[in-house]
DNA sequence: CAGTGGTCTAGACCACACC
DNA sequence: GTGTGGTCTAGACCACTGT
């Protein structure tokens, strides 16, 4: 059965909330196969009763874990692990962090960096003035010493100080969250071009590679433009990997 | 102030949860502008009371458009309706559907469609045994009287029944859900390479010219693969488009 | 301090699935 | 039927923000 259950411990002093608490473990042992994929649970009942909750927070904590395509609940049915390993999603983090993760030592190098007037489509992107002063960045982002992506990036001059030593090692999403900026959304669009000649030979692509390309602009949750950026990525080497889920 | 919220009509003899229909009065008078970007809005005890409604369903509707991006909340200040003007997302729909509400008039030509022994790499990809029978399913999508993408899908036999008179109007996850199969989750991975003659011709491209490609493989609530696509867009006339969220 | 959202409780009734 | 998750209520206390 799902003894599993029992074995959680609850801390009713900790800040953390209890629902959150739950999922934890939860998630957790789904994670290391305690729960394997396709096991039915207990009814939210018995469990909340199991770990002296009330059904709305354990409810709480089982939804969240089905936002996250971790479990379906079915009326009438249970509630079962679900089956699939995904994990992955294009979140909003930066390229530095993608790889970080996948293990790869990333290393970054800071090809240009002023402060110049925004062109008109570049102020346009970010809603600002025409010919606002923005700090341009242009990155080379390389793995296994090859060579990942060319990052362009431009920043309203009073949003965030920016200098080459942080980022080479933090990352720019890492570095404005630090100074304050709490960032909200951001919409990306992904499509693909040939490389010029000189994306090509930074790229160390033959000539005329077809290129990833990603352009983004991230707001702040007033709806101010933190940050807009053109990127383009080794296609041979790189590629974007989504997971998403359908109510 | 929010006198809004006074105009919301509740139907509580719907089988539409209160909770959902608050927030489809929130989201829409923030759509047509009557809660302007940045309001204030009342705090949600008043709200519930305006509406007769308990807090924990006042709540529930104001999170769920919270999750939406459309509300920020903070604790000691108060509910503030967001600037910027997101919405779409790259969500488990098909091509036809993301174009159709574009307004392009889309049209599908089924090039083939056969019962095939799935390869290796496709076996391996639908996690079948070798040599198990797939319907292999290339489809060429046009809007305004171009071709846009060569869409490759393999579907297990068993799944679904496919007509080619179908394919060509409703799109294949349409089609599928119409069969009882309940999608849950899909993994993309999204890249580009260079056009092989044949595909360059296909699509009304340059020799040579870059591509945009997309792999999914789509599950159902039990984890077993309910289709698996590899497409190719002409990247000169479309891209993807991602709206995404930070917590 | 007053006002806001965040968490938690202990019930109730309903809709749906399966036997 | 019986058992499941889905919705809804009416309170309570806490944590954080701004004055």
């Amino acid at each position: 059965m799902q003894g599993v259950i029992d074995t959680f411990v609850m801390d009713r002093s900790s800040p953390i909330p209890l629902y959150f608490q739950v999922a934890q473990h939860l998630e957790s042992a789904i994670a290391d196969g305690t729960l394997a994929a396709g096991t039915l649970l207990l009814n939210e009942v018995d469990m909340a009763d199991a770990l002296a909750l009330s059904r709305p927070t354990m409810r709480r904590a089982l939804q969240s874990l089905v936002d996250k395509g971790l479990l379906v609940r079915r009326r009438g049915v249970g509630t079962r692990v679900v089956q699939s390993k995904m994990r992955r999603s294009l979140e909003l983090t930066s390229l530095f962090e993608d790889l970080s993760k996948i293990g790869q030592m990333p290393t970054t190098l800071v090809l240009s960096s002023e402060t110049v007037q925004a062109s008109p489509d570049v102020a346009a992107k970010m809603r600002l003035a025409p010919d606002s002063d923005v700090v341009e960045l242009v990155r080379l982002r390389s793995a296994g010493g090859k060579p990942i992506a060319k990052m362009t990036n431009f920043v309203p001059v009073d949003m965030v100080r920016l200098t080459s030593d942080d980022l080479a090692q933090r990352g720019l999403y890492d570095l404005m969250r630090s100074q304050g900026v709490t960032l909200h959304s951001a919409d990306q669009t992904i499509g693909a071009a040939k490389a010029s000649a000189a994306d090509a030979k930074l790229l160390d692509e033959p000539r005329g590679a077809a290129l990833l390309t990603m352009e983004r602009v991230a707001y702040d949750d007033r709806g101010r433009v933190v940050e807009y950026g053109r990127h383009l990525y080794a296609a041979s080497r790189y590629s974007f990997e989504i997971s998403l889920l359908t109510g």
